[in-house]
DNA sequence: TTGACATGCGACCGATCGTTCGCTATAATA
DNA sequence: TATTATAGCGAACGATCGGTCGCATGTCAA
């Protein structure tokens, strides 16, 4: 019982930080959504400033388990279209996960205030991608499938289109479908621009 | 005097509102930041959302005069490099100018919570600067200098990778200047993959 | 049954928030 | 000069903030 009310905390501090920030939230508002009192909270936590760290421990430790670990990468895809098809699988459940997609705006709102976020977001929106994807370009390349060139510069030029996107939906939910159709579209010029066929 | 303090005012809730956010920022320390008494400032405003609303017109404005217009638009290069040295000259005045740095960090903040902000984030990193190269570009391949393709996407396969890296400069001060490195390694690499000629 | 512990609650605390008030000094207008 | 508007100030207001306190309840081991 006291566990679960720890975790309905977090994920309640979860959705509210990431709609009004840390300092637009308050605790009583947080408790009272889950049918709690105010005070209560403090049997869990020392602080609302606790809170934020043990929410950043978790959003940390979640995304070195789910996107971190090397034996999670997802495999060299045989062709071009496996590529794109690969793509959209990722991006469609990074887009509609909605623990991730709080966790993206969290992090934006949060980067300049708090050091552990702002490391978080630049592994989140930049390094992350781009570290996913080298090996599979390389891969790539070695299957011939791409032309031989610097794999993470590879990576890098495709990924960060694909997350300004995946921005793009966190900021303006409804053009989450044109989104991915741009996403979509990316890729193949993507692979019509590095690949080594002529056909997409 | 009183337009003096009107503007004095505003500039420092862009720079307080972009490090501690709008909640985050009280006007006591706002006012002090200006050697002014608390409750001067509400004769020049009505009230903290005053100045969020009138910083926002003004950020709009000045981004309609300096990205928006298109006489603005910067020349066609005449030479691949052309477009590695002008895209640099912009990128060094965007990320060295606080400025705008801190309009970025701000809407990055509250670009979730204000329509209006959520509208001009996505210009500034987005739609902005793939409107202001999609014309370059079809430039470009008039002039031979690039393989003929979709300029628009062209446009945007080459900003939103600069964007990212502005993201960063934001996010991590320190690491601007490996960032304008990967910059223009990055716009090197985009003309070895889209030009016309084999020399860089 | 009893004692200890965990978990919940409402009342309450001091601090801080945005904001208003009454007052003064200055500068422009008549 | 007399008047009026402008722009500054500190004190204080009510509301809300994060956080504490004492107490009630339920569980479970002894």
């Amino acid at each position: 019982m006291a566990k679960d009310t720890k975790e309905r905390i977090l994920a309640a501090a979860l959705e509210m930080f990431s709609r009004n920030g840390y300092a637009g939230t308050n605790i009583r508002e947080l408790t009272a959504s889950l049918g709690l009192g105010k005070s209560s909270m403090y049997r869990h936590f020392q602080s609302k400033e606790d809170i934020w760290n043990a929410l950043l421990d978790e959003m940390i430790a979640y995304y070195a388990e789910r996107f971190g670990s090397p034996e999670r990468l997802p495999p060299v895809p045989d062709t071009p279209e496996g590529l794109v098809e690969m793509t959209m699988r990722m991006v469609n459940v990074t887009v509609r996960d909605e623990r991730i997609m709080m966790t993206r705006k969290l992090l934006s709102i949060e980067q300049f205030r708090d050091e552990r976020a702002r490391d978080l977001a630049t592994r989140h929106f930049l390094t992350g991608l781009e570290q996913m994807f080298t090996p599979i370009f390389a891969g790539m390349m070695e299957k011939g499938l791409l032309r031989c060139d610097d794999p993470a510069m590879l990576a890098f030029a495709y990924t960060a289109p694909i997350s300004a996107l995946i921005h793009l939906c966190d900021r303006e939910p409804e053009k989450t479908g044109e989104a991915l159709g741009q996403i979509e579209a990316f890729s193949r010029h993507f692979i019509r621009a590095y690949g080594t066929t002529e056909k997409g």
